[in-house]
RNA sequence: UGGCCUAUGGUGUAAUUGGCAACACUACUGGUUUUGGUCCAGUCAUUCUAGGUUCGAGUCCUAGUAGGCCAACCA
C-alpha cells in the first residue's frame, strides 16, 4: 500500500517471472535460516526484512529455521535470543524449524547416495584431503578411498553413526568431480564425526551433516520456493543443485537458491569474531551494549523496529558491493522518533540561573505540549521556580548576533515559560561561570496571550527547575569506530580504529514527570536528542541512553565562525 | 596466472527492458518555527574506459580496466 508503485528489486522480479511461468502463488514460501551460534545484528535484520517482507508481500509463509548442524558452536540460549529479536522486529514466522529435525531424513538420503555410488567414506586426515583438493588453478586428485565398494562404504558409514570411530578418522564425501573449476564440487564432505552433545538431539548423533548437504535438502523438505542468501554462497549454488538432483521428486516443488549482496554499514563491524573481541576486550560492556550493531544493542540504544524496517526497505536489495552510511539509519530513527516521542526537558550539562525578580519560594506549574507533531498526545504540567538549570553551552558573557542564546544584556525565551534577560554572572576561582543572574518579564508567560508573551525572541532554551529537578545519568553514544570501514583496511587491525570517545557519561537533570519512566520508554529531550530509558535504570537512579541527537545546524555555524 | 559475480552522484537504490537518468539520505542555499528540531522550497551526474550497432544506448555488441567471491571435518 503506497509502495505498489515502487519498482521491484531483482529478487521480486525473479519471483514475478516464476509466477508467470512455473509457480502458482500458493507455491511461494520463504525462510530465515540463522545458525544459533551468536546474536543477530543489523546485517541479519536486512535479511529478515527481505524474507519476511516477501512473505507479507505475497501472503506466503516464512519459516524460522535454525541451521543447527554444528553442536560445537550452538546453544539454546542463542535460539531464544534470535526468536526474541525476530519477534521484536515485528515479524511472525509460520513454523519454527530446525535442521536437526531432519537428521534422520538426511541420514537416509545419505545412505541412498552411497547405494547409488554417489558418496563414499574417506579415511584420510584433513591435511591429506586438503592437498588433494588442488587449488583454484589446478585440478585436484582423487582420494585413495574414492573407489571403495558400496558395501564397504555402507559398513563404514553405519559404524561412523554407531560411534565406533574417533573424531577426524572418517568422513562421508559426495563423489562429484575432483577437477571441477568450482572447488566446492571437488568431492565435498557431507558428514563428519563429532562426539559432542547437541542442544536438541543431545547424544543421539555423533555424525553431523555439513552445511551444503543440509541446507538445500532442508529447503526441499520444507518446500521453500526461494532460498535467499548472501553472495558469498553463489559458488555453493552448483552444489545445492547437485544435492537436490540426488533426491528430487518432480512431483514436488524444487527450491532455488538466489543470492544478494550483504549490506555493509559504515563505521561498524559485524562479524561474530570481531564483535566477540569487542566484548572480550571490554571495548563495550556486552552484546547488547548500545554501541553494538546487534539487534539487542540497537534495541537498548532506543531504536524502534519500524525504523529498522524502514531502513532495510530504503536500502533495498541488489548484487553490488555497498557501504551504507550510518546517517541513513540515523535518519530513519529520527523520522520515527519525531512522530512518536513525547517532548520533555532535560539539562545535560547544567548551569544555574537565578531569576532575581521572581519571588522566593514561589512555584508555578506551567502547561507544556507533549508533542508539536501530534496534538492528541496532550499536555502536561512542568514546575517553574526562581532557580533553574539551563545548558552551560546556552550562556556566554558576550557573543555575536548568530548566537541565539543567552548573553549578558540579552533576552531569551524559556520554553513554555517566560522571557528572561541575563543581568550578570558569577565565576569560581578558575574563572568558570557557575551562576547567571537574570530578570524575567512576568507578563511574558507562554500561552498567556498578552502582548509581552507574543514578542518574537530569537532564542528559546530548555530548562529544569532546580527545586524539582531529578538527577539522571545520561549516556551519550558516538560511533564505535572512527573509520567508515574499520575492517576493510589492509595491514590495519580494526581495533586500531576504535573511537575512544564512543561513550560519554554525564549527570544531568530532568523534569519531574520522568520519575516514573519505564525501561525502553523513549523521549525527545528538546534540543538535545532522543533518549531511551536503559534497562539498568531505577526510580532511585534514572539512566537515559541517547539514541541519536537532533540534526544540529548550530554546530556547523559555530564551526564556520571560529 | 582457473572459474564465477559486480560496476549509475558523497551514500543506497531506480529507470516503463533501446526513448528527456528518477527516489531517498548526506551536504549546501533560502523560508517557516516558542526545539538552531520538524515542515516547505531550491542546488549538486560526461551512467568505469575505448571503440561499435542505431534516428536514438545506462540498457545491445567488441576489447579493456577496477573491485569482490571461491582451496574450514564452519555456516
Amino acid at each position: 500500500m503506497g509502495e505498489t508503485s515502487k519498482s521491484l528489486n531483482f529478487i521480486e522480479q525473479i519471483i514475478e517471472e516464476d509466477l508467470r511461468s512455473t509457480h502458482s502463488k500458493s507455491d511461494l514460501r520463504f525462510r530465515f535460516p540463522p545458525e544459533p551460534n551468536g546474536y543477530l545484528h543489523i546485517g541479519h535484520a536486512s535479511s529478515i526484512c527481505l524474507n519476511f517482507g516477501l512473505g507479507l508481500r505475497y501472503n506466503a509463509p516464512v519459516n524460522l529455521r535454525f541451521d543447527d548442524t554444528n553442536p560445537a558452536k550452538e546453544e539454546k540460549a542463542f535460539v531464544d535470543a534470535i526468536k526474541r529479536d525476530v519477534s521484536w522486529l515485528g515479524y511472525e514466522w509460520d513454523t519454527e524449524r530446525y535442521a536437526s529435525d531432519y537428521f534422520q531424513q538426511l541420514y537416509d538420503w545419505a545412505v541412498l547416495l552411497i547405494k547409488n555410488g554417489k558418496a563414499y567414506v574417506d579415511s584420510q586426515t584433513s591435511e591429506e584431503m586438503a592437498v588433494q583438493k588442488g587449488t583454484p588453478t589446478e585440478a585436484g586428485s582423487p582420494s585413495p578411498f574414492r573407489e571403495r565398494s558400496v558395501e564397504e562404504n555402507m559398513q563404514l558409514f553405519q559404524d561412523m553413526k554407531a560411534g565406533k570411530f574417533e573424531e577426524g578418522t572418517h568422513v562421508l564425501r559426495a563423489k562429484i568431480n575432483m577437477a571441477s573449476p568450482n572447488m566446492l564440487m571437488r568431492d565435498p564432505i557431507m558428514y563428519r564425526i563429532l562426539h559432542k552433545a547437541h542442544h536438541r538431539t543431545n547424544t543421539d548423533w555423533c555424525i553431523y551433516p555439513m552445511y551444503d548437504w543440509t541446507h538445500g535438502e532442508s529447503d526441499y523438505i520444507e518446500q521453500v520456493s526461494h532460498s535467499l542468501c548472501t553472495l558469498e554462497f553463489l559458488p555453493h549454488r552448483e552444489l545445492y543443485d547437485w544435492f537436490l538432483d540426488q533426491v528430487y521428486n518432480p512431483a514436488q516443488l524444487r527450491p532455488k537458491q538466489r543470492e544478494f549482496a550483504r549490506r555493509n554499514l559504515s563505521h561498524t563491524v559485524v562479524s561474530k569474531r570481531k564483535l566477540l573481541r569487542l566484548v572480550q576486550e571490554n571495548v563495550v560492556e556486552g552484546w547488547d551494549d548500545p554501541r553494538m550493531p546487534t539487534i539487542s544493542g540497537l534495541r537498548r540504544r532506543g531504536y524502534t523496529p519500524e525504523s529498522i524496517r524502514n531502513f532495510a526497505d530504503t536500502i533495498g536489495i541488489a548484487k553490488r558491493e555497498n557501504l551504507i552510511d550510518v546517517s541513513l539509519l540515523e535518519f530513519h530513527v529520527r523520522e520515527h522518533l519525531n512522530k512518536i516521542t513525547p517532548r520533555v526537558m532535560g539539562v545535560l550539562d547544567p548551569l544555574k540561573v537565578v531569576i532575581t525578580n521572581y519571588p522566593e519560594g514561589k512555584e508555578e506549574w506551567l502547561e507544556a505540549e507533549n508533542s508539536p507533531e501530534d496534538e492528541s498526545m496532550g499536555t502536561r504540567k512542568i514546575p517553574f521556580g526562581r532557580e533553574l538549570y539551563i545548558e552551560k553551552a546556552d550562556f556566554k558573557e558576550e557573543a555575536n548576533r548568530k548566537f541565539f542564546r543567552l548573553k549578558l544584556g540579552g533576552e531569551v525565551r524559556l520554553k513554555n515559560g517566560y522571557i528572561i534577560k541575563a543581568e550578570s554572572c558569577t565565576k569560581d576561582d578558575n574563572g568558570e561561570i557557575i551562576e547567571v543572574q537574570c530578570s524575567y518579564d512576568p507578563k511574558s508567560l507562554s500561552g498567556s496571550g498578552t502582548e509581552e508573551s507574543l514578542r518574537k525572541i530569537k532564542g528559546t532554551l530548555h530548562w529544569v527547575s532546580v527545586a524539582h529537578a531529578l538527577p539522571a545519568e545520561i549516556r551519550l553514544y558516538d560511533r564505535l569506530f572512527t573509520h567508515e570501514s574499520p575492517d576493510g583496511q589492509k595491514d590495519r587491525d580494526f581495533m586500531d580504529f576504535v573511537n575512544p570517545a564512543s561513550l560519554e557519561v554525564l549527570t544531568g537533570y530532568v523534569e519531574p514527570s520522568l520519575a516514573s519512566a519505564q525501561e525502553e520508554e523513549r523521549f525527545q529531550f528538546q534540543r538535545m536528542g532522543y533518549f531511551c530509558v536503559d534497562r539498568q535504570s531505577t526510580p532511585e537512579h534514572l539512566i537515559f541512553n541517547r539514541t541519536v541527537g537532533l540534526r544540529d545546524s548550530w554546530v556547523k555555524i559555530q564551526g564556520k565562525d571560529d
